[in-house]
DNA sequence: CATGAATGAGGCTTCATTCAT
DNA sequence: GATGAATGAAGCCTCATTCAT
């Protein structure tokens, strides 16, 4: 029976990385015991180490998946024809840290993720991976917008795309850490700095994309 | 040898920090044994022991130096007079990133005091000072721009401070993971976007505040 | 070796608790290490770690049991009937210190006991309360003998019990520092002192006075 | 200058020592540290070791001193003349151990030599030799009251001697763990056991040699 | 497949003692 | 003589991982 012991051998392993996730949103990386994820998750010592081989596999698995929300959510909203305002897509991205911020939110992993990616070359590549898949599709939203002509076309698009991208970790630990930015503060912030309004559109080009 | 000065006892206090500063940019703080510690700073376990009393305390005393180099630099530039447009506080803030991010740089913990503040509530407080202590520093760069009349006089000055605040975690990962920004980048992505002409002077603004 | 009874569990308690005796016995609390006990008792640390959270629940374990022994033959012999005269209660009880104060013997721990007490108020509650118990037995001894007419109606029983009860220490100190004393030697003290003779059984009734 | 220097030297043991009985009286040998009893002393750690080459030596100092008033108040009672009745003697014993008992009593350190005599054979001797001693002074006045004929001419001094003896770590412990023992309630107990009335004399025979 | 008892290396910290000043 | 900073062995305990059942 090959399909159900993939399939069931899927369902073990999702088991086992959420309930590792809630401890390690609740405690960090190192604070949180084997013991913990055991009793986390219900099942014995042998039984997890039957789906992962370490610890540190465990981490490996989450640590890639850290940024897939937001990375999955920016394509969604710049692709989007035609493409939302900048505000509007900060709004969006923001919008989506509330979203999974919760106990069981993956990004609750993303400051450990960065803190383990300087410390651990090994764990370094999920991370960078993310980072620069996620910086590419703001690369693509930048030359998007510069194609519209909403920004000048000599605008730098990598440099655009970089700026963009370090906007994401200050409003992730800003929430995390102050708990008092809101998706707002970000879209009227930018709004102010790259107040792009599209060529024949009113004041506000295209509407919220939130919730769409 | 006793009967020393208090300046050797703050000396050797120093002398453990820096070490301890360098062990644990280099492997993070829990894969840093104290006997990494004691290594590296040439020491013994009972020296070290005298002058703090846990890793913990060692790493608390850390903490909460880990954003004063920032806040420091902050202070200086905006305080010119007249201020540095935007693109020049940034680049004069991320400068100041690319020299304490070496084997020695403060800065190197950074995401290291943000992964720990986000999961231990008795750490996190040196960390949540030092923001909120940058952040004002950048409501008040805004305010006096905004005074001058370089940005909206409705322009929400804390949204855009905690929106600039955010803009320091991007850069920072972003050298420290990925390695290929520049202050360059920031500059010139902050002026696309916060376009500031001081009225009355030539298209720059004032001159660059690095090495200032 | 999972899934095993609760007996196994209780038998592995034991086992350790034995091993520590020994070393205990042999080397004090203090002197003795964990890793000592780890040796006795044939165990990893972990698996001693398993069945106590620390080394002072070990000693607690068998702080509670150290008189245990003597209490146990106490509530024993008095309760025979006809109950025996006092000489031949404290022949028992000392005889019981004597088979009780080998290598294995719980009373060996009787001094540390005490020490601990003195000093750990913590520790001090089930050697209290041991202690409370086995002079319990003996004002229940001396009631019992009034009652029979053996002893002064109006003997005071709780002074009394107070003093037989301290003789036990006074012989196993004799006995584990000096090394000799003899049950005879404490029985024929106490015949001298306190000659009961069930009254019908021999000339001298109860309470027949000495250099009379 | 040999004599003050004597002098200086013995005031400054003692000060160590009664710092250390302090501190033993307190913690215990083993919990208290080296730290403690300088601080207690107000020396520094030089000074203390200066005179005193190890903590054990400090241990073994106060160990042979621990049953010292005991003996010199049992030789000052039963060399009285007339002789006090047991009752006396043992009235005035246990006086002796409530006065020696408070936080610079010595009789505090008693159950913690027990004990380690128990288990250090190079701390036993003192130990030892003070119980010897203390019994040998029973012994003597064992006898000195049978020549007196107060206790049968056939009567075995020496268990007599031991199981007086017997009864004084009886008494230091119940009152230094249960608290609830007083001179009365042993007292009363040996009247009954012992109710020696010397020929010739008052029901009560000698007077109570308390504070005599 | 699952269980969970067992392993043992390694972590943090203490503390008696020394010795340069 | 006095000081107290420094030493470093040794102690207690944790925890990722294994494997007999």
């Amino acid at each position: 029976m090959p399909r159900v012991s993939a399939e069931h051998l899927e369902r073990r392993r999702e088991q086992i990385l959420e309930a590792a996730l809630r401890c390690f949103a609740r405690k960090g990386f190192h604070e949180t015991s084997m013991q913990d994820v055991f009793t986390e998750s219900g099942l014995s010592a042998g039984a997890v180490y039957r789906y992962f081989t370490s610890k540190d596999e465990i981490i490996g698995a989450l640590l890639g998946r850290t940024m897939l929300p937001l990375r999955n959510r920016l394509a969604e909203i710049i692709r989007a024809d035609p493409p939302p305002v900048p505000a509007e897509v900060i709004r969006g991205m923001t919008t989506e840290v509330l979203a999974r911020s919760g106990p069981n939110g993956l990004l609750r992993l993303a400051p450990q993720a960065w803190a383990l990616a300087t410390v651990q070359p090994e764990a370094a590549a999920p991370v960078l991976e993310a980072a620069a898949g996620v910086r590419a599709l703001w690369r693509e939203y930048v030359l998007r917008i510069r194609d519209l002509g909403w920004i000048p076309a000599d605008a730098d698009a990598d440099a655009l795309a970089k700026m963009l991208l370090g906007l994401m970790p200050g409003f992730i630990l800003q929430h995390l850490l102050l708990g008092d930015v809101t998706p707002d503060d970000f879209a009227r912030g930018i709004e102010l700095m790259l107040p792009v309004t599209p060529p024949g559109t009113a004041h506000n080009g295209p509407g919220s994309i939130i919730g769409e």
